[in-house]
DNA sequence: AATAATTTATTTATTAATAAATAAATCATT
DNA sequence: AATGATTTATTTATTAATAAATAAATTATT
């Protein structure tokens, strides 16, 4: 028998990759139970609610998307370039989370709403932050089109419209 | 009864904005209906299903905004920004529709996301046509910068964070 | 013009499926 | 035996979709 806080992570291990390729109403309870190895009802011994559940992956995924943007340390003329690095770096480690994120808006459950609001916000907060810091002209602006860079590199491999993306560099 | 009026028409009205605000699995046809005044089963004899209905009122929209688009005529200076007020003018017409359109890659229905993705390829490659043609210089980047603005609009809006957004014109 | 025939518009009633959530029971481990 | 881990059995709720029925309007016929 395995220790009750493993069977949550393994739990929110297999939640991430379903919710990540069915979305949020798609993505039942059965199915991410049984990618996991147990029962629908067990699920709901970790988790109050599938709302619960989905914003403790959003929680582990936007802790990580943080912590690497945070260690992130380049000079101002390169630092815009390598930020986009650590961001494909974490789309290739962990592509399930950085969907979920970037695609987490579209969940119209307010819950969830106000929750993935929240972690958006202190994501960008902490990248105008580094931004400012790095003396980056205007660090808002750029903040701004990184920002939606990122979301165009996730709409690009959702609907796999390679095209969308046109870098010169890179 | 009401003679002769189209309830087709009634019906995809009402649609826009109950997928829009609810999204498209929180969109019921019951919900739908009762907006345009008929009973649920009623969408049924307009629509095969619910894809159906969702796919048409998606057309609507693309349409709408491919023609405003297509319209857009300024110098090459001034194309992008040009092309950003036009964006921002549906924005305002039309509000629903691009909240739509913009947030359609996120349903995971097989049969909608091949729809949405012929949508979204054909309006992107009508933006570096037009690039092109004004004798933008890097068209395709622009593009592409145009798109993820857009992306970064709608969450915006979407989430309630205006802070995202952070232009130094306008 | 009046009436019968037919079509079009729309509703009521119902079904079948799915999915989240709860409660009770069982199994395992110390 | 007691406690924790996990399952089985069940409930409640929701929703898309179908089928059958009715009402209204239009067209054809006398």
């Amino acid at each position: 028998m395995v220790v009750r806080e493993d069977r949550k992570e393994q739990i929110m291990d297999k939640a991430v990759g379903i919710f990540a390729e069915l979305g949020y109403y798609k993505a039942t309870t059965a199915l991410v139970a049984k990618a996991a190895g147990v029962t629908q009802p067990y699920v709901f011994h970790f988790f109050k609610n599938k709302e619960e559940l989905f914003n403790a992956v959003i929680d582990r995924a936007v802790s990580r998307i943080y912590e690497t943007f945070s260690q992130v340390e380049a000079p101002a003329d390169q630092l815009t370039k390598t930020m986009g690095h650590a961001f494909m770096q974490i789309m290739y480690a962990h592509r399930d989370e950085i969907m979920l994120v970037m695609q987490s808006h579209a969940i119209s459950e307010p819950v969830i709403r106000e929750h993935v609001r929240e972690k958006h916000r202190i994501i960008h907060k902490s990248i105008i932050a580094k931004f400012e810091k790095a003396g980056i002209p205007n660090a808002e602006e750029a903040a701004s089109q990184f920002y939606g860079m990122g979301y165009l590199i996730t709409v690009s491999e959702v609907l796999d419209l390679p095209e969308l993306l046109c870098f010169k560099d890179q």
